[in-house]
DNA sequence: TTGCAATATGGCTAAATTGCCAAATAGTAA
DNA sequence: TTACTATTTGGCAATTTAGCCATATTGCAA
């Protein structure tokens, strides 16, 4: 691969990988209705703070996310709302899967 | 996590995960635009032919593309379009980042 | 049939990811 | 100051992923 495309690549990848956990995309859709601080998410989540915490720095880290500090919480919010957009088209993928394998089904059973 | 929201958010997870990767958006780019068969793919990435075999697997199970044998080549094709108007939205965080990191190094150097 | 080309699969090791616990840090309040 | 709460960080074990090589498999052609 081309190095200049492989960088591209790469960087598109990373941002990719970060919304690819199922918590993270809890998250970026609880972020993408209203802000949240890690508390509630880590209640949403129902696993360990510190695990929800991690989650929230990948998300960060890949500029998904903002925090802003307010004196003992720290408030997140979904910095790309344009993400959104996409989750439709995953669920369009998931439900042409579902139809496919049902059409499988049918077509064996005779 | 609720267990109905955990399934979803899991099947998303993994069609999100299948993209996650450098060589397999490449690949997606590439099949947006046409066809390819996997020999093509092959030299375009620069990766053994095996490497390549197994990232379509994933991206076939994924239900991202579709393929179709025509003697000895198997052809890949894109299944669901709308993954490229995603693609942009990637690039903008990607100069959000840029712009932001730029607005730090300017402030701090005064 | 044999031989060759294209693709897929198995097996292996190295690297990355995940999630918990424990400990550190930061902020508030007494 | 101490105590308490919210969040992050370090460390570790288990799991997953990536990519190569070697080996099937499939299809064409002689």
């Amino acid at each position: 691969m081309k190095n200049t495309l492989k960088t591209r690549y790469e960087a598109r990848a990373k941002i990719i990988k970060a919304m690819a956990h199922p918590s993270r995309l809890l998250i970026i859709e609880e972020l993408n209705r209203k802000e949240h601080c890690v508390g509630e998410l880590t209640e949403m989540i129902g696993a360990d703070a510190s695990t929800v915490s991690k989650h929230l720095s990948i998300l960060k880290n890949a500029g998904l996310v903002n925090d802003d500090k307010r004196g003992n919480l720290i408030f997140y919010t979904l910095r790309v709302p344009c993400i959104m957009q996409f989750m439709s088209c995953v669920e369009d993928v998931i439900s042409a899967n579902a139809r496919q394998q049902n059409a499988i089904l049918k077509c064996c059973r005779g």
